[in-house]
DNA sequence: GTCTATAGCCAGATAGAC
DNA sequence: GTCTATCTGGCTATAGAC
């Protein structure tokens, strides 16, 4: 936790205040108080505050894409896939609460910005997933559906409660606790949803 | 269309920008130029910027706010309303395409503002729709659910896409076109997969 | 009611001492 | 590498002419 480099530094206090604020809100004067650092500091190392969200942006698109391509590149089941991705990216969105919200409001905010990162490596690649399905289909397994559909509302029913916390916690009537024990309750109910309609 | 009064050209050139912008995002004198009128006017009609984002956000809620409302309070049964909302929401959602967005981010935002919403007359009570479905499960209709966790499914799979679509489109792949006939299918498959997981 | 001009502030960025 | 002081530009807001 500590003994870490300037430059490290600033990129974790930029991390959570980027996070919170998204670019326009964001004040460097803030970036500079979380790291405890003068204002200065930030220019040396990251030239601009154009530069320092970009790195910010980097480090946030490559510690979320992992979790898609465990989707799309696996050699589990579609099912297993389904299960775990629910588990796994639920978990992993508690801790990380602004990350999915934060790439959102930037990548509408900037659609050109964001293609340099759909057009890379790391980028998420639909293309064995969609094989996947029509394998599946093929079996028997799955009932015939478009690969499209379900991954949009898998995405949908685990990303949407944590994008849109505060209308849902107002519409719903919930506290942080309540909120807190349904996510858990969705690892189990989102799966179950899923699977049970595309199961043949 | 024309004929109208400057202060409605205001609020209607500030809803389009606050909305795409939100309220750290937008620039006054952007509103100007999209209202076609004089910097200065927005001052005198609207004294801040504060005062004109209220008069949007408000606007903004009260809008949304009867979507809602219909899952809430009508007297229809529980398998009509998830058909009725789903379609309904989406085409309001098609014209109105920032809106969700726009209201969960200043949600996010100001919770305490947000509050004088949710406190209000016109903000939704989900006390009915509880009961509703305690009857529904009593008479035999549905399974034993949590009517907080089908609403959340509900919202989820209606306004995700919405919410992050260049996510979306850019992780699956889709253009507009794609996108927009994608939202149509989901007009059908929605209420399909809800009612399906739901009925006795 | 509508405009021009400008005040005043705030935030990003840089110069320069140490 | 780190700090203080300061420049510069942009944005909200207002004063005042018409």
């Amino acid at each position: 936790m500590k003994d870490q480099s300037t430059e490290e530094n600033i990129l974790k206090a930029a991390i959570s205040v980027f996070q919170k604020k998204g670019m326009a809100g964001a004040r460097m004067q803030e970036i500079a108080d979380e790291a405890k650092i003068n204002k200065a500091m930030l220019h040396y190392y990251y030239k601009s505050k154009q530069k320092l969200f970009e790195a910010v942006f980097r480090q946030a698109f490559e510690k979320f894409a992992p979790h898609i391509n465990q989707v799309f590149n696996s050699d589990k089941s579609v099912f297993e896939k389904i299960t775990e991705f629910t588990d796994s990216y639920i978990s992993f969105v508690m801790e990380n609460p602004y990350l999915p919200n934060f790439l959102i409001q930037e990548i509408n905010n900037n659609p050109e910005f964001a293609d340099l990162f759909f057009g890379s490596e790391i980028a998420p690649n639909p293309f064995r997933f969609k094989k996947q399905i029509a394998e599946e289909i093929e079996m028997g397994i799955l009932k015939p559906i478009d690969p499209k559909q379900l991954l949009l509302n898998l995405f949908s029913l685990t990303a949407f409660s944590f994008v849109g916390t505060g209308l849902v916690c107002g519409i719903l009537n919930l506290d942080e606790r309540k909120f807190k024990s349904m996510m858990e309750e969705r690892k189990i109910l989102i799966p179950e949803l899923l699977i049970n309609s595309i199961k043949k």
